[in-house]
RNA sequence: GCAUCGAUGGUCUAGAGGCAUGACUUAGGCCUUCCAAGCCUAUAGCCCGGGUUCGAUUCCCGGUCGAUGCACCA
């Protein structure tokens, strides 16, 4: 038991957070479960996110299966760009990365080869394991998309999908009419996403099936202010920019104002986002010294994205652990599905007060060129219609035949159109939160230890509002009628909205640790006092300080302090 | 996926080719008027498959999971 990832990871599995799948079977690598205190404690996490992105920023929740047809892949890029050209050295049997291999020989071109010209580059090149030459190899795909089948013996392809993004990008021209086509809009999904990662270790850290959050705002392109930027332009965050990277200095804390017009954060939009989820972090419990946002590196962002930044979380373990991607994706996503499904994706922007164009136009003469050309007159119609206004007469094609149309079957006029806005295809802002890293952060950040009288006491240090179990009462002794009332107490509680755990078993200071352990902020005691007066005693997690209040006020006090709007030390006075 | 190492009650651990230790936890009881006290009792274990052997949890092989290194990856 070295360092805290064991200690907290023992913790967890002892307490019901977070469990080996499938354990009778085995396990598998890669696929977690979470316990009782553990799926509660992730529940709270995404209900505070939706606190913030639903209820605050009012992006409505949508819920897209878990699979999906194969052209949606196809679209967003992940079939061909998703999957990996993979070789196994004959020899050593180690698998690398073909195009790695052929680029460090200097192949030109090898990242965009096929995997049969791949494989041939490679014949007379060393294995970087084995240094024997890899001769005839296979270059194979290895794509990282759980792939399955759809309906009974089908030929139809579908995927589990990689990120749920998707979802919101294919359901847009409905989210358009929902949101009455008006931008910026957003919509988010909290959900399921599968990655069948090569080797995932690291715990919770890389899992093939996890659970993300994923906003998509659409904004204007030219239009990329946030209307609310004031709740977060004075809100300082620690940024790692691209510049920061490159001279290899600390990061520096800047405020979202400051970000945005030095040109550090491309936009309004990006940085609010940033200090939103900054914002977030601290309330669902991870320490602000361990958290920072870093730039990604002109190489290593998508070659669409204007901005990209990551929030990182440090864990003593892992380092410094991506956890949420923040992105300006412009209109790649929404053109990619545009192209792939033939549909419209743009939005029509209505101009303030509709612009006047003046033009010159043919106006034919239908009274004139119906007796005249009889049949033809339809076609000739159009055609002088879409014909450069000249004045003297124009000579028009109609299947295939040249006819000169004099000037007294037509008439050149200045006419005043109205144009009434543009068409474009929004801008797509992207926050991408990755839960179970968020669970983890939490899990670590709170953990704690302490001597207490010579004990150690563990204690998981969780906000109120996070923490699994929300209150425990305890009866000092369970006789004398202090049973009963604790009972009571603990309904009340109960029918007031708050998780409460009762516990009458053994010495009431082992009750308190146990409590302590699985992070229960308060603990409410029934003593003898309490059949005098009607008062018990309530007992704070973090200073174990204890402060005797009247029993029937307890199921507003304890709503009131895990809602954060009372704190523990006022209640002292 | 490769290499090395590991796997014993819920947790930590002793152990040997022949009845599997101890501690903590948990549950029940006694005691106890606020921070893992004490006493009694109980529950519960050799990762899976194959081989060697009269007999394997122990030795051998394969697998699974975990740790580490390499590779891979956000």
């Amino acid at each position: 038991m070295s360092d805290v990832y064991e200690k907290v990871i023992d913790l967890a599995r002892r307490r019901g957070f977070i469990w080996p799948t499938a354990e009778c079977y085995g396990s598998v690598a890669g696929f977690i479960d979470y316990g009782p205190l553990g799926s509660m404690m992730k529940r709270r996490i995404e209900d505070l996110w939706r606190s913030f992105y639903v209820i605050q920023e009012g992006y409505y929740e949508i819920e897209c299966p878990t699979i999906g047809q194969e052209s949606i892949f196809i679209a967003s890029g992940h079939v061909k760009g998703f999957s990996d050209k993979m070789v196994q050295c004959p020899h050593c049997r180690e698998y690398h990365r073909a195009d790695h291999v052929a680029e460090g020989h200097k192949v030109p071109g090898a990242s965009t080869m096929s995997a049969e010209n791949l494989g041939s580059a490679l014949r007379d090149l060393p294995c970087p394991s084995c240094e024997k030459p890899f001769g005839e190899v296979e270059v194979f795909h290895f794509n990282l998309m759980f792939r399955t089948s759809i309906g009974p013996g089908s030929q139809r392809v579908g995927y589990l999908r990689p990120e749920t993004a998707q979802g919101m990008f294919t359901d847009f021209q409905r989210l358009l009419r929902f949101y009455r086509d008006k931008l910026p809009f957003g919509a988010v999904q909290i959900g399921k996403s599968y990655r069948n990662e090569i080797s995932p270790r690291q715990g919770m850290i890389r899992l093939r099936e996890f659970t993300q959050a994923e906003a998509e705002i659409f904004v204007h392109p030219n239009e990329k202010s946030h209307p609310e930027f004031a709740r977060y332009s004075g809100y300082t965050v620690p940024l790692l920019g691209i510049p920061q990277q490159e001279a290899c200095t600390p990061v520096v804390p800047k405020t979202m104002h400051d970000a945005v017009q030095s040109g550090l954060i491309a936009n309004e939009y990006v940085a609010y986002y940033l200090a939103l989820t900054h914002d977030l972090f601290i309330r669902i419990g991870i320490k602000p010294e361990k958290i920072r946002f870093r730039q990604h590196l002109p190489d290593e962002r998508a070659h669409y994205a204007e901005d990209c930044w990551d929030a990182e979380v440090f864990s003593e373990r892992f380092g410094w652990v991506e956890t949420v991607g923040i992105a300006d994706r412009t209109d790649y996503d929404l053109r990619a599905h545009a192209g792939e499904s033939g549909e419209d994706f743009s939005v029509f922007i209505q101009f303030d007060a509709p612009e006047t164009v003046k033009k010159t136009v043919v106006v034919p003469s239908q009274k004139a060129l119906g007796p005249k050309f009889r049949d033809k007159a339809k076609k000739i119609t159009q055609a002088l219609s879409e014909a450069a206004p000249v004045q003297g007469g124009i000579t028009v094609n109609v299947d295939g035949e040249d006819l000169f149309i004099g000037p007294e079957f037509y008439e050149v006029r200045e006419v005043e159109t109205e144009i009434q806005g543009v068409n474009i295809i929004p801008h797509v802002i992207e926050p991408s939160y990755g839960i179970d890293r968020m669970c983890y952060a939490v899990l670590e950040h709170a953990y704690d230890e302490e001597i207490v009288e010579g004990e150690e006491r563990k204690v998981m240090r969780f906000p109120p509002k996070i923490a699994p179990i929300q209150v425990a009462v305890f009866p000092l002794m369970s006789r004398d009628g202090l049973d009963t009332i604790a009972r009571g107490i603990t309904d009340a509680l109960r029918k007031r909205g708050v998780l409460a755990e009762y516990d009458d078993s053994g010495a009431i200071g082992r009750r308190y640790r146990r409590q302590d352990e699985i992070g229960t902020p308060f603990a409410i005691t029934v003593d003898y006092d309490t059949k005098e007066d009607g008062t018990v005693t309530i007992r704070d997690r973090d200073s174990m300080r204890q402060v005797r209040v009247a029993a029937a006020d307890i199921p507003n006090l304890v709503h009131s302090l895990i809602e954060g709007t009372k704190g523990f030390s006022e209640i002292c006075v």
